[in-house]
DNA sequence: GGCCAACGTTGGTTCAACCAACGTAACAGA
DNA sequence: TCTGTTACGTTGGTTGAACCAACGTTGGCC
C-alpha cells in the first residue's frame, strides 16, 4: 500500500500553522495522497495527467496534441510523453493528420473510453472522501470560495 | 522575473472543471507561484522548507535536527542538506549537542532571526494577494473550511 | 521563393516529498 | 557487562507535476 504517511501528528511552527498557503499545502498534499492511493488501486499505471488528457480527448473528439495540451495546460513535451504511454495500453490511437502533416490526430480507443469512465469513478469517490470532513452545504461553499482563489481574479472594490 | 504563466485561460475538461481536487491542485499553484515569487524577490535563494526550518527554530530555540525534520514535517535527510545551506549563509550554527553526540544542536544566529523577520513580512503579504478575491470575512470561512480538509478529520456522523 | 509560425519531439531543470542504507552513539534487558 | 535495538545524521537515490530550450518538419503568407 502507498498510502501517504499522513503525518498529521504534531502541530507546526506557529509562523506557519494558519497561513493559507501552508494549508493549501497541507490540503493538496491530502488531495494527492488520496488520489495516487486512488490510480494505485484502479491498477493500469495511470496518473493525473493520463486522466486530464483523457478526459479532455472525450470531450474535443480528435485533435491535434497541441490543442490537448492547451485545453489541458499540459506542456507539450509532456502531452508527448503520456499520450505515448497512452499508446503503449492502446487507450489512444495517434495518426498524423492528412490534412497538416505536422500534427498528430489523436483519438480515443474503445478500451481509452471503458478506462475514463473506470478512472471517473475512482475520482469521484476521492472527491467524496476529501471532502468529508465538510456537510453537504460546506462543500459547496467551500468549492465556490476555492474557486475564486484558484482563479485568483481579484474584483475591482 | 519568475511570474508563473498563469495559463488561466481556456476552461479544463468538463470531467475535471469542478472537482475539488482540480481546484486545490489550481489553488495550490497559485499559491506556490506567489511563494517562488516572493523568495525570489527577497533574494538570498532561500524557499519554503528554508522559512519552515528557520520558524520552527525560533519557536523552540536550539533543537536537534531530528526534532526539527518533525515539527515541520520535513524528513530528516532534507532537514540535513537545507540547515547546511542555511549555514552556509550564517543563518543557523550545528554543534554536536554534548549530552547527547549523536545529536547536532541547531541554534539560529542573529543573521538568521533577522532573514526570519524579513521573510515574515513578504510571506505575510503573499497570503493577502493569495486571499484577495475573497472579502474578510469570506477569507475566515475559507481558512476554516480549509483547515478541516486539509486536516482530514471526518467525525462521526 | 522566403520567412515566420506552429507542431511534435528530445532532453534537460526545479521543488517538494519521499525511501533505503550506512556508521556512530546511546540505551535497555539479560 | 555484553548484546541487541533504537535514534541520529548523512549520502544518494526516486517520484510527480510543472516547467524551458532547441531542433527538424511542415504549413501559411506575403
Amino acid at each position: 500500500m502507498t498510502t501517504p504517511p499522513s503525518h498529521a501528528g504534531l502541530p507546526a511552527p506557529a509562523r506557519v500553522r494558519d497561513r493559507a498557503t501552508w494549508l493549501l499545502s497541507r490540503a493538496y498534499l491530502r488531495s494527492t495522497g488520496l488520489l495516487s492511493e486512488g490510480f494505485e488501486a484502479a491498477g493500469g499505471d495511470l496518473r493525473g495527467y493520463h486522466y486530464r488528457l483523457l478526459a479532455a480527448l472525450e470531450e474535443s473528439g480528435p485533435v491535434s496534441q497541441a490543442s490537448l495540451g492547451r485545453s489541458t495546460s499540459i506542456d507539450r513535451s509532456d502531452v508527448t510523453a503520456v499520450l505515448a504511454e497512452l499508446e503503449d495500453r492502446r487507450l489512444v490511437e495517434r495518426t498524423v493528420d492528412p490534412d497538416d502533416r505536422r500534427r498528430n490526430l489523436v483519438s480515443m480507443t474503445r478500451a481509452g473510453m471503458g478506462e475514463l469512465t473506470r478512472l471517473d469513478r475512482v475520482i469521484s469517490g476521492i472527491q467524496d472522501r476529501l471532502l468529508a470532513p465538510l456537510s453537504a452545504a460546506e462543500q459547496r461553499r467551500f468549492l465556490e470560495l476555492l474557486r475564486r482563489v484558484a482563479d485568483g481574479v481579484t474584483p475591482p472594490p
